[in-house]
DNA sequence: GATGAAATCCGAGTCAC
DNA sequence: GTGACTCGGATTTCATC
């Protein structure tokens, strides 16, 4: 995996953009010709610095207009208990994101689904009933006003 | 903006994952003539049904190896103070989410960056200098176990 | 009004340099 | 890294249901 020059960096912010862009447009933008586009291009994806290509849905056109942040605290602070966690976190499909911190909680979740009513039904069945959950706190998102924004380098 | 009909939601679901498929490759997935696909897909980004398509590029290969979240309380809870914050917190590159909150916080953020130091630096220079920023708790992430996963349609 | 088949044309992928 | 060559897919047209 070797280093990033100029022109991959140039790339990876084009793609980061517009993961659509055809290799020839690519290669007008970032100056290289199209074979050296190509070239560089697959070789970032080959080698993980391009981790996936995603289209991104309008949540609430798929019913799930309803975004919440939740912290959890859990019970005791074992590897076993984090692992445990964590493995059930994953099956979950609502839950979008899920970060292990440091601070006044253990784990920090974003989760998406269709309304209040459902977040609710989501929490008392599922959420609390978590392997090793003590405790949440939700946080409902009353406006995204950034959401998934491009990485700054 | 019409409803969305099955093939609509595959299509939704195939780029979803593998936002570069080819027409041709999508239609033989959704089992549809590439013609019709192509159609189909056109009018899903038209209307804005997908709203952008990127790469994901990994963060430690461009120097932000350190995702942080920050929980924001503002002085005021007037629409001009929201206003404001959000107004300066969208200039801020390294502010990859940003969203207003019913709970404890006013505002919770994430955001990206080289290390703990770079941090400490962004928080003391800019993030308690944000309009009308009354406190601000932090939570280093130490450990990104899902990050960005799909929508759950 | 939307579909799929066919026809055209442009870009992806490969090769020699 | 560049330029050229070939093949496959993107895109449009059109007849059809």
């Amino acid at each position: 995996m070797a280093a990033l020059d100029r022109v991959d960096l140039r790339i990876l912010r084009a793609l980061q953009g517009e993961g659509r862009l055809s290799n020839a447009e690519l290669a007008a933008r970032v100056n290289v010709s199209p074979a050296t586009c190509h070239r560089r291009t697959q070789r970032l994806f080959d080698e993980g610095f391009v981790t996936g290509v995603r289209a991104e849905v309008a949540p609430g056109a798929v019913g799930l207009g309803a975004l919440v942040m939740v912290g959890v605290v859990l019970d005791r602070s074992t590897p076993e208990s984090f692992a445990a966690f964590e493995g059930a976190v994953l099956e979950m499909k609502e839950v979008l994101d899920c970060n292990l911190v440091a601070g006044d909680f253990d784990y920090l979740l974003k989760i998406r689904v269709r309304d209040m009513a459902d977040f609710n039904k989501l929490h008392g069945q599922k959420l609390i009933a978590l392997p090793g959950v003590r405790q949440t706190r939700t946080f409902f998102v009353m406006k995204e006003v950034k959401e998934n924004a491009r990485l700054p380098f």
